[in-house]
This record gives structure tokens, C-alpha cells and sequence, in this order.
DNA sequence: AAAATATGTCAATACTACTGACGTATTATT
DNA sequence: AATAATACGTCAGTAGTATTGACATATTTT
């Protein structure tokens, strides 16, 4: 499998940018996500906790009444690896869990108040991260920040990232 | 610990942005990420290969010749857990070690010509999914995208970081 | 009554990561 | 030449996240 010829050069991907930039690019999604994960990183440690215990806390957080299966589809992740976080975080007592009013199987997901401390304090240097960097940046950026990280999203996901982020 | 006030108000923070809109950010990182290392993922599987995988095929790729040390200082992991994945790509013949030319303790690493053809077929999705979305954000912004994925990293980690992207 | 939906749970497996310690080869320092 | 520092490898033990595939229950829809 000498060249497989998978990847074009750069003229005959109708583009105006060398894939020198592009790959600029790829690696500082790697170094900033890398970085803007780390801080709630070191605060869920001391909590036993780890990523997917913060995922579900920011859109349980953002979502009150968000159902299983909802959840299931923002993370892509499968049942049995949510069910484990979610067992540890109603333990722990930060989740909750209601019944849904009109369908009683569904499972609807709330943070107690101690659940929504925690996800404040997450969010937290996330929040400052951000501000600073479109501060950085020059206002009028986010909206910018905001649409190339959307393009970057699978278009079959637009519709429905569109609508759990647009609060 | 009902409100521990960790968090200011947004016209206590000295920011023109809502904290709305910072949120649609977080958010976006998260399903921009999930998605950009989706496809890379899928080809992963087939080798037997995670993530950790494709992080050292890509940066031995762009920096031939790459130190241990340096590795392990781009991607913030322990010696033991690049071990096994540096084992795994150099018994499966996609890298090489070399002993350093001027200091002979330094294991210096190459790809195979194997190890080039992967990571090339791992970056090409990540290539096209970035070009297709500096083209949606429209002409001219990649260096805002640039600039502000670069101001997400680590005051402390610019320097380093901006002596690896800029190749 | 049957089918579909929402959720929970089991067992087995694998990838990534950690801490802390110890060992070896090589180079730099005194 | 002896000592210290550096670069790297490796051991054991542990943990968080994730998978597939199957099976079970309650509830709602058809």
C-alpha cells in the first residue's frame, strides 16, 4: 500500500488555503481543546468524577427535564456507558430523576442545588477561557468563533445542535 | 455549599458578551469535537488503534524525528501510557526508532513509509472538514479561527505551541 | 392484543490514563 | 575517575470511559 492517493494535493481541492494552514488548524483544535478540558478536569477528580460526569451535569444543567434518550443522542454514547455516570451522579446526589407527566416511562433528568453548584464551578474557567480569547480576538468575533465551529459539526447534526444551543 | 458565588454576574465580568452566548461556544467546542475526531475514529477501529494513536502518527508525522520527551510534552500523557501505544505502532511496523546522532540515549522517531500512508488517511477527513468549514465562514477567517483557538491554549504553552504549528 | 417506545441491566472486553517506583544507558559536571 | 543529571523503559496496581449484544420491564401506541 505504497500511495493510495487518498489525499489530493492542494490544487486540486478547489480551495484558496494551503493545507499547511489547515493543519495548523488541526493541531490547535487538539491544543485548545486539550487545555479547555483540563480545568474541570482537576476539579472533577475530586469528586471520583471524569468527563462524562461533567457532560452530563453541563446539559442536564442547561436542559432541566432533558430525557435519557435525548442525552444518549447529544453525547453518542451508549446506554450502558451513560448509565453508569448517571447511577454515580444520583448517588452522589447532584441528578435527579422524575417521571415524566404525560409519558411515565420516561425518565426526566433535574440537577439538585448541589448539582448546579457543581455545574456553575465547572463552567466557570470555561467561561473565563472563552471571554478572554474573543476578548483576544477582537469583538465581534464570537459570532465568527461560533459559526466555524458549527460548519465543523456534521451537517446531519445541525438542526438538532441548533436547537440545544440556542437558549 | 448552596451559592458559593464562584461565578459573577455577566456586568461584573469586564465583558461585552453575554454568558449565553459564551455557553453556545462551550457547547460548540464540544459537538465540534466530538465530530472532527469521528471520522478519524472510524478508521482507527480497524487497526486496533484508539486516539492515542492517531495523536503520535500525526505530530511524528509533521515533526520527523520528534523526541520522547517532546511527545509527551505535546500531548500531556505519563511515559507509561505513550509507551503502549508507541509499542503497539512500532511492533505493527507504522513507526521507527532511531538512535540520536549526537546524544545516543534520545530515541528519535519515524514514521514508516506504512506510517505515512495512515496518517495521511487520518488527516484527510480532518483536512476536508476544516476546508469545507473555513469556505462556509467565508474567505479571509481562517486566521481568526487560527487566532482564536490559539488564545484557548495555555498562556504558558503559546511559545510551544506556536514553534510546532508553524512548520 | 400486539407492536413500539423509554429505560434499565447483565457480562465481557478494550482503550486511555494515572501514580509511584525502579532500572539502564548515556552524557555532563565536578 | 567519580558523581550527577538526563533520556528512556518498564513494573504493578488502579480507574474512567467506552464498546457490543442480549435480555428485561413498564408504558404507550396502534
Amino acid at each position: 500500500m505504497a500511495n493510495t492517493n487518498l489525499m489530493p494535493s492542494a490544487d486540486t481541492r478547489k480551495s484558496t488555503i494551503t493545507d499547511d494552514k489547515l493543519f495548523e488548524i488541526i493541531e490547535l483544535l487538539f491544543f485548545a481543546y486539550r487545555d479547555f478540558v483540563s480545568d474541570p478536569d482537576e476539579i472533577l477528580t475530586r469528586y471520583q468524577f471524569g468527563r462524562a460526569h461533567h457532560r452530563v451535569l453541563h446539559f442536564v444543567s442547561r436542559n432541566p427535564g432533558l430525557r435519557i434518550s435525548e442525552l444518549l443522542d447529544i453525547l453518542k454514547i451508549t446506554k450502558q456507558s451513560l448509565g453508569r455516570v448517571l447511577r454515580q451522579l444520583i448517588e452522589d446526589g447532584f441528578v435527579e430523576q422524575r417521571e415524566g407527566s404525560t409519558d411515565r416511562r420516561q425518565r426526566l433528568l433535574f440537577l439538585t442545588d448541589a448539582g448546579s453548584d457543581l455545574a456553575l464551578r465547572l463552567a466557570e474557567p470555561q467561561l473565563r477561557r472563552i471571554a478572554g480569547a474573543l476578548e483576544t480576538a477582537g469583538p465581534g468575533n464570537a459570532a465568527l468563533a461560533r459559526d466555524f465551529l458549527y460548519s465543523l459539526v456534521n451537517d446531519e447534526e445541525h438542526a438538532k445542535v441548533k436547537a440545544i444551543i440556542e437558549k
